[in-house]
RNA sequence: GGGCGCUUAGCUCAGUCGGUUCAGAGCAUCUGGUUUACACCCAGAGGGUCGGCGGUUCGAAUCCGUCAGCGCCCA
């Protein structure tokens, strides 16, 4: 069915643009029209990839900015004549998405426990199915131009196959291994979490002093303090400073763990601060990360008291099944019953929390899956460093490094059941194999034991899978199957991507990662340019979040404002890398923008025209202004772009059409009420408002269709998102001189309208002093309303004046000039200018300056010089002739 | 504790190479305005010791040092 754009021109024009009436009918007609699809040809090519959104996940307030900033640079590359593709997906996000199934599940009394892995997927599916791409959706009321034909999902099948395979090809380059480790453990998701997903909390917390009693003495002891009294039962030893004169004693001698009587050794070692607690450590190896490093150095048993869920084990001795935290406080009484607690202190020291389901980190050992990074990490630092990929603001790049120089093995399995389960066999005899399939596992298995009688039922997969950033850190080249198919036509045009826009949060989870996959897998950078926006704050600067309920609905803000509101409300506040503070205020102001933007355009389209008229010199002369200005800020815009100051150039442009084009340039060819416009004139005005509405196209796409569907008749293919920006011509910086200083005047003879109360309708007599007016004269007596313009050798007596430059003007105001007033005015200004004369002369007769400053500076104190002597001279002959 | 960054108008921020009448923008505030596109508007005004101190320089918001305050990252 063919889509119909055209609309019934005679109807009346609503003095109020109403966005809602428009945004679906144009988000509809381009997504019939196919424009937001993309396929390589011969033009070259501009990519962003979509940072995914949680699958499951809606839209709140930072995809609002992030996407915003996104489509703005899609859309404007689009209008510069590039092959614009934009590629949209979702993220699986394991841990969260798993712990939303899960909560659902329990719901309907239903445990995780209790299921298969097979049923419990066949449920996340079925979640995924049901909420999945919500969010997608919603990105379209904003009109995001993605090329929704390419949406990807990490865990649609040929982004799952290029994450396995990648799995394999790193083990087999040596990169991945298997490892004991202290880990971030989460008892709620009872997975193992990366450094980054663990928030630190501050806490008040309580400092034990514990004394243990030596062994083979009667009342001998060491005081130790801990944090964490329920770790006792795991104790292997007791840790002093070589250094620490107080305990060199007891080197070699034993102590005995209270409650559970365990002989331990006392051991020394340089870790220990002497000043902290009682410079006394108890070292429980399976419990804490600095234990556990200290334990491997002095070879201490380890003994995991902890259950996967954070209760007790068997191994504590006591307490089993019991939750960690009902142990610790249930532990102190015993100790003190036992003689061994000496005193509670109060104590603050930070906690760590899972990101995710915010419960308390255990560290915890145990066997993961890790990527070697430090090889791989290298061209990825160098990539940054050398610029080749740019950091916007440039700031990130020393955190970027600072990170990179420093890189830990990345632990890439997950303690969970939805993501990329990991392609490791294990046999029936020990050992193990890798590969992307069943079958190739079974082959190589047969291979590796010699066991042709093995079938696929002996194998037992890994119940791992694989971390989500594991699948993410590819985005760049799966969504053009480029892993799979690494020759393929798409992944050949499209790579490497442009534009990146995210969150600096996540630097080091994605940005970082991504950039050493591209180097490994395409020897090439993913994208040109990094953009982090920043975080988007409540105007009480606290970050938005459900809890706090600070965030407003995105979808309530567009329908109250518009999406070209929001997009433009959400661009005022945010510049460049800082937090944005938002404020409902501002997407008012958005809209009120884009009312102005209509009102505009109301204007121009309700004008009678008499093609039989001459186009009148004022109008001539403002449209051969406003195309210099409009050249002038094509410029800018473009400086603005290529430096990402986006929020900047949305500035310029508002001011260029609140002021420039709908004060000075519409007041200047608006035809005299009640009267017909020339035809050339409209024209020339629609032309130009056609380009304006081009630049402003990619921050308010949907105004901006709207009217240039309606300001001319279009074909149907014709949209003003497929269209080219228009180009700068040569500026002519004399003729934008010349317009300043005919603003200039039109506010003075304004500002003396004001100050005498005059009718703006009443014409007034303008004189200037010494010279011709200059080429704008027409502009100048239209919008001042002046009856004629006089050259004149001396002001009229009775005149109010006023410089522009070192110009002087006069209006005659007869019996109403009030020669107090003005003499005042033009005493303040006499000293203002001379107190300002004097500084340049200072300057000017200070020999260092004039044999020291560069000649063009020394020459501009000149003229400033000579510029206020004559302004002087004007000034004081002015007053003079009023105090006659 | 280590590292990085920030501090400019009431608020949020620009300010390029140290040099133009350079201390700026938007918002907010105040004053005036039912001019015929727009009160979701227009025309004006006020408001800053550029965090403090010291240094370099003919010249510092800009460069250096130091102190204070704030933020982020890491331990």
């Amino acid at each position: 069915m063919r889509f119909s754009k055209n609309k019934d021109r005679n109807m009346e024009i609503p003095s109020k643009y109403i966005a809602s009436e428009v945004e679906d009918k144009w988000y509809g007609y381009w997504m019939n029209k196919g424009f937001f699809h993309s396929e390589p040809d011969d033009r070259e090519p501009y990519t962003i990839v979509i940072p995914p959104p949680n699958v499951t996940g809606v839209l709140h307030m930072g995809h609002m900015l992030n996407n915003t900033i996104q489509d703005i640079l899609v859309r404007r590359a689009r209008m510069l004549g590039k092959n614009a593709c934009w590629v949209p997906g979702t993220d699986h996000a394991s841990i969260a998405t798993e712990a939303k199934v899960v909560n659902k599940l329990a719901k309907d009394g239903i445990k995780k426990d209790d299921l298969s892995r097979e049923e419990f997927l066949s449920h996340a599916w079925e979640w995924t199915d049901k909420h999945g791409g919500i969010i997608l959706e919603q990105l379209k009321k904003l009109g995001a131009s993605c090329d929704w034909q390419r949406t990807c999902f990490t865990m649609d099948e040929p982004r799952s196959e290029s994450v396995i395979k990648v799995f394999v090809d790193l083990y087999n380059k040596g990169l991945i291994y298997r490892g004991i480790r202290m880990v971030n453990w989460d008892p709620a998701a009872k997975t193992a979490l990366s450094d980054e997903e663990v928030i630190y909390k501050e806490e008040k917390s309580k400092l034990y002093y514990v004394r243990y009693q030596i062994e083979g003495t009667t009342d001998e002891w060491v005081t130790v303090a801990t944090t964490r009294p329920e770790t006792i039962l795991g104790d292997t030893a007791v840790c002093v400073n070589p250094n620490d004169s107080r305990y060199a004693q007891l080197a070699g001698k034993r102590v005995l763990v209270p409650l559970v009587n365990r002989s331990v050794p006392i051991i020394q070692d340089d870790y220990v601060d002497i000043e902290f607690g009682t410079g006394c450590l108890k070292i429980t190896p399976a419990h804490d990360a600095n234990d556990y490093e200290i334990g491997l150095r002095h070879n201490l048993q380890v003994i995991d008291t902890f259950n996967d869920d954070g209760t007790l084990s068997e191994a504590a001795g006591m307490f089993a099944g019991e939750d960690r935290f009902v142990v610790r406080k249930k532990i102190v009484p015993l100790l003190e019953e036992a003689g061994n607690l000496v005193k509670i202190e109060e104590y603050n020291n930070k906690v760590g929390y899972s990101e995710r389901t915010d419960v308390i980190i255990e560290p915890k050992i145990s066997a993961q899956w890790f990527l070697k990074m430090t090889d791989l990490s290298k061209p990825a630092l160098d990539a940054v460093e050398n610029d080749e990929i740019e950091f916007h603001p440039k700031k990130f790049k020393n955190l970027y490094r600072h990170w990179m120089e420093n890189v830990k093995d990345w632990c890439i399995s997950r303690q969970l059941w939805w993501g990329h389960r990991i392609p490791v066999y294990y046999l029936p005899d020990g050992g193990y194999v890798v590969a992307e399939t069943d079958a190739k596992a079974l082959a190589l298995a047969i291979e590796k034991t010699g066991n042709g009688s093995l079938t696929v039922a002996d194998l037992k997969q890994d119940e791992d899978v694989l971390d989500t950033w594991a699948s993410s850190w590819l985005w760049p080249i799966a969504v053009f199957d480029g892993i799979n198919n690494p020759d393929n036509p798409d992944i050949n045009y499209y790579y490497s991507t442009n534009d990146l826009v995210t969150a600096p949060e996540i630097i080091f989870f994605w940005v970082a990662r991504m950039i050493i996959a591209g180097y490994e897998y395409r020897n090439d950078k993913p994208f040109k340019n990094v953009y982090f926006t920043g975080i988007v704050r409540d105007k009480l600067h606290r970050k938005m979040s459900k809890s706090l309920g600070n965030s407003p609905d995105p979808l309530d803000l567009i329908a109250q404002y518009g999406a070209d509101g929001v997009r433009v409300g959400m661009l005022l506040c945010s510049p460049a890398g800082n937090d944005l503070l938002f404020d409902e205020a501002l997407t008012e102001q958005g809209r009120n923008f884009a009312n102005k933007i209509w009102n505009t355009f109301r204007l121009v389209q309700g004008w009678q025209i008499d093609e039989t008229i001459r186009q009148p010199e004022v109008a001539r002369m403002a449209i051969d202004w406003f195309n210099q200005k409009l050249s002038e800020t094509i410029v800018t815009v473009d400086d603005h772009f290529a430096k990402f100051r986006i929020s900047e150039a949305l500035n310029l442009l508002y001011v260029m059409v609140r002021d420039d084009f709908s004060s000075w340039y519409l007041e200047a060819v608006k035809p005299a009420f009640g009267r017909p416009i020339d035809g050339k004139t409209i024209a020339e005005t629609k032309t130009i408002m056609e380009k304006v509405m081009k630049l402003l196209h990619p921050f308010m796409p949907f105004i901006t269709e709207e009217i240039y569907q309606y300001i001319a008749p279009r074909t149907d293919d014709d949209s003003i998102m497929v269209s080219l920006m228009p180009e700068a011509g040569v500026v002519d910086a004399a003729l934008l001189k010349d317009f300043e200083e005919a603003q200039e005047i039109i506010s003075a003879v304004r500002n003396i309208r004001a100050g005498k109360n005059l009718s703006p309708r009443e014409a007034l007599e303008l004189q200037i002093v010494g010279r011709e007016l200059g080429r704008f004269e027409a502009v100048v007596v239209k919008l001042a309303n002046i009856s004629v313009v006089n050259v004149v050798e001396k002001a009229d007596e009775s005149a109010s004046s006023f410089l522009v430059g070192t110009t002087e003007f006069a209006v005659p105001l007869g019996e109403r000039i009030d020669p107090e007033a003005e003499l005042k005015k033009l005493e303040e200004e006499l000293i203002y200018i001379r107190g300002f004369l004097g500084s340049v002369l200072k300057k000017l007769s200070n020999d260092k300056f004039v044999n020291s400053a560069p000649a063009a500076v020394v020459e501009a104190e000149r003229k400033k010089q000579a510029d206020a002597e004559s302004k002087i001279k004007s000034l004081t002959d002015s007053i003079a002739k009023l105090k006659a």
